[in-house]
DNA sequence: AGCACGCCGACT
DNA sequence: GTCGGCGTGCTC
């Protein structure tokens, strides 16, 4: 009988393809494994094993599995459950979901080795390519890249097939990927050492080589030798990092002192472990525990409000100790910026190696490593983890925290699946039947309004931790200030200069948030008005001073600034409102001598970058930190006394419904980075609304009139959380069949969903990267079916596409935007 | 997404 | 006379 394989294969395209097994590879494939397949007239893929099936679907001509790469599943079942509620709740298809789940080390493509078969014999002489692939075989197994390269091909892998066919060579079944486990040197003593009387003898023999005989006591002593029951391994690494010569080393292992071997260690580094564990908690921070705890045994989701510094984290680490004991798994998510040292080292120390972190900085094979540890059931109990977290193959996973959850990093939005990681793992949950526990000091109106109601738990946790008080927020009103032409170059209203100077004659730090990198966001000639703008985008090239560029922060393009004014060709165009990189200059040369670093997206690039502005500004060798919300998230640090936030308009004049919402988020929780024990924080607001309820509402840190208000808005405007959104993107190289499409697309929809159907409208930036965009609004009532309308929806689309007018043109559907 | 097949402009 | 532009359609 012959098997069908039903697979998924990494590709934005509908449904499932089936293969024919091989009766070779028979009996050994399950759901959840890899195989190599054929696709197209000449492409191969990793697909993943979605059925095994008995009868073959209906009018297709099928192809053969080429190979099998697993010997066990690498995606669990309750895994696939979880990304068919993605495609279908996200409007994807799985092959999408595959490509987002599983981290690109375990998608290997040109990476399975081929090997000889050792008593092949030909049949009939062999072709002058099949003799060239035997001969570059003949001394040792290659991959398929490497094939390629010896033979000068495209793709090897269709003579590979026929060679396979032939019986000549032979696809190695073994895991190659990209993933290689990482090796490093580790020192030990000779076994002839290994007595004390010959260890004593050998520091009597180096007397004269002292370097050498300082080498052997720092082995010593970090090895614990002479306590054989907590002796420890040493890498040569940590030996060299103790001031050891390394020329030193060598001649010891010349001597025969020391030997040298290598060992696979687990990528991720492991933190000094102190058994310092959890902190008491304070008896604020305990009735919030208890009533957690008390929540989840009627809820399956509770929130917790908690303002900045209420310590929270604490509550986190408690709660995850408990499921731990009861042998579960926690997955802990952050929003990608906000992963930062301060977090992993304080889990770190109290969960030791239970502990991995996924995160979009590590490089794939940490991802893979992380992947492999929790498939295998191996070390890892908690997770600390980024968006895509969500996908980790858990197997008994009890407890789930979404810190700040009010951050829209969570709704991920370029490829497909546009998931939010707050709503999937809430699902998740549900087929895991664990809890999930929503943290954050200005919870996004969805979850605060699922609190209120019931749905979710609520707990506030309203004081911050060891009495520290609220900061006091100020408002300077730059508008007065540029009348009584006050503000210092342009930038800084009299009030915030002077807190800045009287914070650092204190010597206390200061943090300056400008919501936008680069110099200055566009520029201007004084002559004709002239604003320089992306070729690709319909944008404004932002300035960049240190690199003297004109950057476009949609698509990325990157021009060197004219001399002359592209429309009149006088050479007068000028940087034109400011960003990140202005401040940091204008502040410096105000204050000179003070220690000034800008922290954007610009500068953190790189982790370690990052990692070393932070640990400055905490050692204190950073006066003034000036950046964008990278700094908002996550970090606290002591000396901190004025955080200044300078163009709050900004915030309240962004075109989106939830303008409001999260400007009171953003300048709360940079308010919430100011101000320690006994040291009560000052923010000042630069505005020009002063009068403006959110600038008062975030003054007087009143979240539930924030919340009230915009609940009210809400309602009349028919927006979350009272409507369900989603938008349709229609996308074209050309205006006219996209403006087409749109219109068609939402007249069709007006005939089945009424007045929910809104535009088509251009968005805000209309064209990215030469695409002309328009954008159709659905707004569902809550009570209707969301799966209903999402149905008719996809049919609607399809219609439109397949309008002769419509050719390329495409649609992209996001189901609970951001 | 790739990649080939397929019809119209500037070249050996 | 061909080489190559990217528009369209298919992939188990």
């Amino acid at each position: 009988m012959t098997t069908y394989i039903e697979t998924i294969l990494p590709l934005p395209l509908g449904g499932t393809f089936t293969y024919i097994l091989p009766e070779e590879m028979a009996g050994e494939v399950k759901v959840g494994m890899r195989v190599i397949v054929p696709f197209g007239r000449s492409k191969f893929y990793t697909a993943l094993v979605y059925g095994v099936r008995f009868t073959p679907p209906e009018n297709v001509e099928l192809k053969e599995v080429i190979g099998v790469l697993d010997a066990s599943p690498i995606v669990r079942p309750q895994q696939i459950k979880f990304w068919e509620w993605i495609a279908s709740y996200y409007q994807c298809t799985l092959g999408e979901v595959f490509k987002a789940a599983v981290p690109s080390g375990l998608k290997l493509e040109s990476e399975t080795t081929i090997s000889l078969v050792e008593d092949f014999e030909a049949e009939a002489p062999l072709k002058e390519r099949e003799q060239l692939l035997l001969d570059c075989l003949s001394a040792k197994e290659h991959t398929v890249a490497e094939l390629n390269k010896l033979m000068g091909m495209k793709n090897v892998l269709p003579l590979v097939k026929r060679m396979m066919d032939m019986g000549a060579v032979s696809v190695s079944e073994e895991l190659k990927a990209k993933y290689k486990p990482k090796m490093e040197t580790y020192v030990r003593l000779s076994p002839e050492y290994m007595e004390e009387a010959k260890l004593s003898a050998l520091f009597d023999a180096l007397e004269r080589a002292k370097k050498q005989s300082e080498l052997l006591m720092i082995y010593i002593q970090l090895s614990c030798f002479m306590q054989p029951q907590r002796r420890k391994e040493v890498s040569k690494k940590a030996l060299l990092d103790a001031k050891v010569s390394s020329a030193a080393l060598t001649a010891m292992v010349e001597k025969g002192i020391f030997e040298l071997y290598k060992k696979d260690v687990d990528r991720i580094e492991e933190a000094p472990y102190e058994s310092a564990l959890t902190h008491p908690l304070s008896d604020v921070q305990q009735r919030a525990y208890e009533e957690i705890k008390g929540s989840f045994t009627s809820k399956d989701v509770v929130l917790l409000h908690g303002v900045t510094s209420s310590g929270k984290t604490e509550i986190y680490i408690h709660l995850i100790e408990e499921t731990l004991k009861l042998g579960r798994q926690v997955l802990f998510l952050l929003p990608e910026i906000a992963l930062t040292t301060q977090i992993t080292n304080r889990l770190r120390r109290v969960f030791g190696n239970q502990l991995g972190v996924y995160h979009s900085k590590f490089t794939d094979n940490e991802r893979v490593e992380i992947w492999k540890n929790l498939l295998e059931d191996k070390s890892y109990k908690v997770i600390l983890g980024v968006r895509s977290s969500v996908f980790l193959p858990f197997k008994n996973l009890g407890l789930v925290i979404v810190d700040e959850e009010h951050e829209n990093t969570y709704k991920q939005f370029d490829p497909a699946p546009r998931y939010h990681a707050r709503n999937a793992a809430i699902v998740l949950s549900k087929m895991s039947e664990a809890k999930v526990l929503l943290g954050s000091a200005t919870p996004s109106l969805e979850s605060y309004e699922c609190a209120r109601s019931g749905k979710f738990g609520l707990v506030e946790l309203m004081t911050r931790y060891e009495g520290i008080e609220l900061p006091d927020v100020m408002v300077a009103d730059v508008k007065e200030a540029r009348r009584k032409k006050e503000m210092v170059r342009g930038v800084f209203s009299p009030m915030l200069i002077e807190q800045v100077r009287k914070a650092l004659e204190r010597k206390e730090q200061v943090i300056l948030f400008q919501n936008r990198r680069g110099f200055s966001p566009f520029m201007m000639c004084r002559t004709c008005g002239c604003v320089p703008r992306c070729q690709n985008c319909d944008i404004s090239l932002t300035y960049h001073k240190s690199t003297h560029q004109l950057v476009c922060h949609y698509c990325g393009y990157t021009m060197n600034v004219p001399t002359l004014c592209p429309a009149c060709e006088t050479p007068e165009l000028e940087p034109r409102g400011f960003g990140t990189e202005k401040i940091e200059e204008e502040i410096a040369e105000i204050f000179p001598g003070v220690r000034v670093v800008r922290l954007d997206l610009d500068v953190a690039k790189s982790r370690k970058n990052y990692e070393k502005i932070i640990h400055d500004f905490e050692e204190g060798a950073i006066d003034i930190l000036v950046g964008t919300q990278i700094i908002s998230k996550g970090l606290d640090f002591e000396r901190v006394r004025v955080v200044g936030i300078l163009d709050a308009d900004s915030l309240l004049n962004y075109p989106d419904f939830r303008a409001f919402e999260r400007a009171y988020q953003m300048m709360a929780q940079v308010s919430g980075r100011a101000g320690r024990k006994n040291n009560r924080g000052i923010v000042v607001i630069q505005t020009s609304e002063p009068d403006h309820p959110v600038i008062r509402q975030v003054r007087n840190n009143d979240y539930t009139s924030m919340f009230n208000v915009q609940m009210n808005d809400r309602a009349a405007f028919k927006y979350p959380p009272y409507y369900r959104l989603i938008y349709i993107y229609i996308k074209g190289k050309e205006y006219a069949p996209v403006n087409s499409a749109a219109n068609y697309l939402a007249t069709l929809m007006r005939q089945s969903f009424g007045d929910r159907v809104y535009g088509p409208d251009k968005p805000v930036v209309a064209r990215i990267q030469n695409l002309y965009i328009l954008k159709v609004m659905l707004k569902v009532e809550l009570r209707a079916s969301v799966e209903k309308a999402k149905g008719m929806l996809r049919e609607l689309t399809n219609l439109t596409l397949a309008h002769p007018a419509h050719k390329s043109v495409y649609i992209q559907v996001d189901v609970d935007p951001m």
